[in-house]
RNA sequence: GGGUCGGUAGCUCAAUGGUAGAGCAGCGUCCUUUUAAGUCGUUGGUUCUGGGUUCGAGUCCCAGCCGACCCA
């Protein structure tokens, strides 16, 4: 067979198009074919009535993933987007010739549409016995292996469609987000809050401190900015009186690429009239409350990395930025916050538990380092982490009794900051004094448009942001962002095959 | 950006520096209630790319590409 130069058995990629060949010459092109489902496979399953075999009619399509074949009865399974649903064909009922072609011309990977009466197998499964069946696509490539799916990670990746048609895992947990993302909506919708879209093209892009994309418009002859973060533009929408608002929108980050960092992510941002940080802490837990008793139907998610069940149930802790960083230091370092000594005893602290200070910080860069490194990584159940430093966002309302806190919180859940949320500042001469500290030299980073709304006068307000990719990892129990976006950003490469 | 590990058949994986193999998938048989179905036979390789060492390289060395993990 091998001396054969035509023999092309070896070639599965050939074998299919040989097979697509034939069926086109006998007057059949599969994908002009169509089928008229009358349900997905679990609901077409659930139609079945214990006892009552032969009783009911459906018409379901899907992918072939399992092929069974046994003389003259055999089982497969096809798959949609509800899960898989076994099919019984027999030579006895379709013929021999259409059982021939079933046998010669299917192949794992084709996507059929079967017509047929449900039964119950021998083993107890609930089957499709195919009266008729419809190839309406040809699947030209071979799946992966069937018993362990697709493992390599690259591939899993760049060919998301073979990890979700392959692992189980993977399609439930994608399809988890989609169902969270949703979730999120109906919550806010239910709280009376307006979804809108702004531009992703910014010529400034503020809201956050990060790197920006740069990109560049023809026509305009301008260089623009993909956005950093949803903020000034949602703030010019409370001064335009939309009282309460939120978009869930990619945002664009020039920077690296981790287990926790994807360049594009989604963010959920909103903000809310007449209301502070306080209130947002009320809207997190509704978030979230709504998402396990709708979407995950449990109040504890184990956490991986920790081992500890995290409980979203009951009173989520709240502790003092100062306090946490008094307990990791080992002494009172806040007491100091005023006074001379307080840069050497920050950086005492932080080198005395290990930390790598660099010269160039400033001090609540410094202790800030230790909230990151030694104070956010044990924080597993949810925590709301309040009275930071007023240097660690420009944008939130000073706090009344300590001007050099703001009213913030961070909230903390497995030891990753998942929202912040502050009483936004709606002072717009407190608001041009915080940004051009912050800017410093860079003053023409700062967005006059948004300071001259300001000046219109925007309610008090409280807003926050959602990691939206965050918030999944933790309510799925990932271990990589990469498994809870469908595409993560990978170097521009082709897939093998 | 640095360190570690990896890239072999469509997929999952083997292979002391000495003829590149297995399982699944494919191809050809047998098999009319299977569950990673079973059975007999069988095809299939630019070992990521490019150099080098060697009588001989999947294996050792150098450079590069892609990925994973850790660190910055």
């Amino acid at each position: 067979m091998s001396d054969n130069p035509q023999d092309i058995s070896h070639d599965q990629h050939a074998v299919r198009r040989a097979k697509l060949a034939e069926m086109r010459a006998a007057g059949f092109d599969p994908f002009r074919a169509n089928v008229a489902t009358t349900h997905f496979s679990a609901e077409a399953k659930a139609l079945y009535v214990d006892g009552q075999d032969y009783a009911v009619n459906v018409t379901v399509a899907g992918r072939l993933v399992t092929f069974r074949v046994q003389g003259g009865s055999s089982f497969v399974k096809i798959q949609d987007q509800q899960g898989p649903i076994q099919l019984y064909f027999k030579k006895d009922v379709l013929g021999e010739e259409r059982y021939g072609i079933f046998k010669k011309q299917l192949d794992l990977g084709d996507i059929i549409g079967v017509n047929g009466a449900l039964f119950k197998t021998k083993t107890g499964e609930i089957t499709v016995r195919v009266d008729a069946f419809t190839l309406v696509s040809k699947a030209l490539r071979p799946l992966p292996e069937k018993f362990h799916g697709l493992t390599d990670p690259e591939a899993i990746y760049r060919q998301r469609y073979l990890d979700l048609i392959m692992n189980a895992e993977s399609r439930a947990r994608l399809m988890l987000r989609s169902r969270i993302v949703s979730s999120v909506r109906a919550t806010l919708a239910a709280r009376k809050f307006i979804e809108v879209e702004t531009p992703v093209l910014e010529g400034v892009a503020g809201g956050a401190a990060a790197r920006p994309f740069v990109t560049h418009h023809n026509a305009l002859g301008a260089d623009f900015y993909l956005r950093i973060a949803l903020e000034l533009r949602l703030k010019r929408l409370l001064v335009g009186g939309y009282d309460r608002v939120f978009e869930i929108g990619r945002i664009f980050r020039n920077e690296g690429v981790s287990r926790k960092h994807n360049p594009e992510f989604t963010m959920l941002e909103v903000y809310q009239a007449y209301s502070d940080f306080r209130g947002m802490m009320d809207l997190l837990k509704g978030i979230f409350a709504d998402i396990c008793t709708n979407v995950i139907g449990t109040h504890e998610v184990k956490h991986a990395a920790s081992g500890q069940t995290i409980n979203f149930a009951g009173e989520w802790r709240e502790a003092r930025y100062f306090d946490l960083i008094d307990e990791a230091a080992g002494f009172k370092l806040s007491a100091l916050r005023n006074t001379p000594d307080y840069r050497a005893k920050a950086i005492e602290a932080a080198q005395k538990l290990g930390l790598e200070i660099h010269a160039g910080w400033e001090t609540h860069e410094v202790v800030n380092e230790i909230f990151g490194k030694k104070i956010e990584p044990t924080l597993i159940q949810p925590t709301f982490v309040t009275h930071l430093p007023k240097e660690l966002c420009p944008l939130a309302k000073l706090n009344a009794e300590d001007p050099g806190l703001i009213d913030v919180f961070e909230c903390i859940i497995g030891g990753m900051e998942v929202a912040p949320a502050y009483s936004e500042q709606n002072d717009p001469d407190v608001q041009r004094q915080m940004f051009e500290a912050q800017a410093g030299e860079e003053k023409q980073n700062i967005d006059q448009d948004f300071l001259l709304a300001l000046e219109h006068g925007m309610p008090p307000a409280g807003g926050m942001g959602v990691g939206i990719d965050r918030l999944c990892i933790l309510l799925t129990g990932a271990e990589s962002i990469r498994d809870v976006i469908l595409f993560p950003q990978l170097r521009p490469g082709e897939s093998k095959g």
